[in-house]
Order: C-alpha cells, then sequence, then structure tokens
DNA sequence: GCGCAAGCTTGCCTGCCCCGCACTTTTCCG
DNA sequence: CGGAAAAGTGCGGGGCAGGCAAGCTTGCGC
C-alpha cells in the first residue's frame, strides 16, 4: 500500500475508474444495451478509442469494479494477526467488506442484480470472482506456510466463492429484504462445517 | 427420458451437436481466433445465419458441448437408490462422469485447456458451470425433500462445482499427469469433510 | 530550465460478430 | 393432400475490438 510516486499513474487511475463507473452507471440507469461505447467514453471525458486501451469490453469495465470490491477482502485477510485461526479469519475478512457501508448503495445493488441478470454480463462476473479467488488463495496460504497454487488454499477460496455467490443469488431473490451479511456468514459457517445432510424432516 | 416423436427434433439436434462439435474441434486445432463462424457453419453444412439460430456465440457454441457432458452427473445423481445417503451419491456420481471415458479425448481436454485459458472462453465456461450447479440443486433437493432455491441445496451444489472446478485446474497443471478422478475424489471429500485448517507443519 | 525519450491519447480503418427482417423450404398433422 | 408451423437462408445494419500511425504530454537526466 503505497508507491508515492507517479503523477501519471494516477491520471491513469482516475481515467480507470472514470470510465468503469460511468460503465456501470449508464448501464443501470438505461440498460446494458442502450449504453455505447462511445457513451461511457464520453462519460469519462476520453475517445472511444482509449476506451478500449483501459478495458476489453464494456462487460469488463463494469465488473472491474466489482473486482476492485471485493480484492479488498483479500487484503484484509492478510491484515488479520496471524495467530488467529484460519476461517475465523476468513469471515470476519469478508464480514467486513459487506458491512462496511450501510445503507448500501442503490447504484451497486442495481449493479449486482443486473451482473447476475444479463447473460452478457455474468461470465465476466464469474470470471471476475474466479479472478479474485486467486487473490484469496495466496493471502490464504501465506497464513499455513503454503503456496498459493496449492491443493488445500485453492480449494478454500473456491469454497468462500461459491458461498458469497449462493448467499448473493439468496439475497436478490428475497421479497422481504434480508441483510446480506446474515446470508452470507450462514454460508460461510455451513460450508466451513461440512455441509452434512440435514436430518430428515 | 423419452419422446420418440419428433423427426424433426431430431435433425434439430443433430445440427445443434454437428455445430458445437466443429467449433470445438476448429477451435482446438487452429486456435480459437483463427476460426470464424463461417468456418464452423461451413463444417457443420449449414450457413453462417443459422449459426446464431443455435447459438448466440462462438463461445457458447463451445461451451454447449461442456453442457451436455456435465449435466449427466445430475442425471446420475437422480438414476440412484434413494436411500443412499447425499455426499457418498453425489461423489458417485459425480465420479462416473470422469471415468467413464478412459483413456480421455485428446481433443475434449485441449477443449476444457482452452475454456480455462482463453479470455474469451473463461467466462462462458464459467456460466455454464454455474448453470450446471442449477440443475444439480434441484437433483439434490429431490433427495432431501427440499425446493432447488433452497439454501442448502444451492450451497451443496455450488460447493460441488468449486471442488470439481479447483480438481480440473489442479489436473492441467500437473507436469507429470496424474488421473482427474483423484483429484476430484480427493476435492470433493476435503470439502463435504469441511476444510479444517491443517495443524502447523 | 530544457530537450529528448517514453508513453498515453486519438483518429482512422478493417474485419468480424450478432441480430432483425423478409423470404424460401421443409416438416407436421388433420 | 393442403395449409399451418417451424426451420433454414440471404441481406443489411449497428456495433465492437484492435492494428497502425500520427500528435501530445509527462518525466527524467543533463
Amino acid at each position: 500500500m503505497d508507491e508515492p510516486i507517479g503523477l501519471r499513474e494516477r491520471k491513469k487511475l482516475e481515467t480507470r475508474q472514470a470510465l468503469s463507473l460511468a460503465a456501470l452507471r449508464l448501464a443501470v440507469e438505461r440498460g446494458l444495451d442502450n449504453v455505447l461505447v462511445e457513451d461511457i467514453a464520453a462519460a469519462a471525458g476520453v475517445s472511444p478509442r482509449t476506451f478500449n486501451n483501459y478495458f476489453s469490453s464494456k462487460a469488463e469495465a463494469i465488473a472491474s469494479r466489482h473486482y476492485d470490491r471485493v480484492v479488498k477482502a483479500a487484503a484484509d485477510l492478510r491484515g488479520r494477526p496471524s495467530d488467529e485461526p484460519l476461517w475465523p479469519a476468513i469471515i470476519a475478512a469478508t464480514l467486513r467488506q459487506f458491512a462496511e457501508e450501510q445503507p448500501p448503495d442503490p447504484v451497486w445493488t442495481a449493479g449486482v442484480r443486473m451482473m447476475v441478470t444479463e447473460p452478457a454480463l455474468v461470465g465476466e462476473f464469474l470470471r471476475t470472482n474466479s479472478l479474485v479467488e486467486r487473490e484469496l488463495a495466496v493471502a490464504i496460504a501465506e497464513r499455513i506456510a503454503a503456496s498459493g497454487d496449492d491443493f488445500y488454499p485453492r480449494l478454500v477460496a473456491a469454497a468462500v466463492g461459491a458461498a458469497i455467490q449462493v448467499a448473493t443469488e439468496q439475497w436478490l431473490r428475497t421479497d422481504p429484504p434480508v441483510e446480506i451479511d446474515t446470508l452470507v456468514a450462514r454460508a460461510l459457517a455451513e460450508i466451513s462445517a461440512g455441509l452434512p445432510e440435514p436430518e430428515v424432516a
């Protein structure tokens, strides 16, 4: 968390963020396919050609915001005391991401719904999650003196991803809205406990 | 599992399969972006316009084969005796898919590697997996008298998907090749056991 | 300061993809 | 056998992604 150098880099980051934010906002406002790359570029104050220097597709630009957000959970995990047991640390780091923002930004929640709904976005959304899981696996590996490519860290990271995924889906579906924290916590608890078959009702 | 009716349907299915097979084979042979939709259509003996009546993208055509394959695991699970405990049934049904074909078809393995590697395919691949998980959740729900939309079945299905995903990744990476069955079995066993933090080495 | 090199932005242009529409051809079924 | 429904096809348009070759900006070393 540093690199004070780079006034040039700064501008680049700003442009990138402006583009991804504009992409998300416009898509939420008017629906994905009423937004042209041209519009996004205009909203960010750059030429359409430049858009593709930053992102290789509309979908990627939108998902980029998602990436920036969830990647923080991995960073959070790194910052936790190293003597804390693994799963409590994971659960705490994850929940913090969802708790941070109350009430949740309506543009963001609409964005999540869109990413999970629009066929043209789902793939990129999932691909992003899978990228984040890699980061997460590395953070997990650090705690147990393993490599981020090893089996166990990858599996744990994938399990966490799956839990969040399911929790998010259920959250989008519940009609009387439920706190997403609750759902995520439940999913993580259950998946870390091994998902035993419930007793016959 | 029937519908004897439909000589019309038959042709449709054949065309669909011809298209997806051609898409996969050509992409493996020459690399994804040296294959035009035109080529695929030609190889399947239909017009380019018809291609898009079946699939909405090249990626979807390729992933369609993947879908057809893995969806069988869910069907397999349905066919198992209903008094068998859940996890053994899941594990058996899943492993059967991988065991079925020995040695594995080289076009297929190359195809999997491609789907996991090529940025343009990864998203569609993941999206397909997520679709299959829905089927799987329904099959799981049947066994425990629940709905396919309920939390627990979804979570189990997602966990299974995550396990297979990780196993596949590791399998593609192991240089002295390992049987994928082994990896899948291990991943399923571990995730169903709850992924406890390993003892410090 | 100052000028040069590296790097970012942009415009232009090409190839390709996806899809709507209208028309033909095939299949189904009474 | 004849009409309705559905599948295949050709054409054309809107849009996207990316190579290339200028311009323009920034940073760095002198």
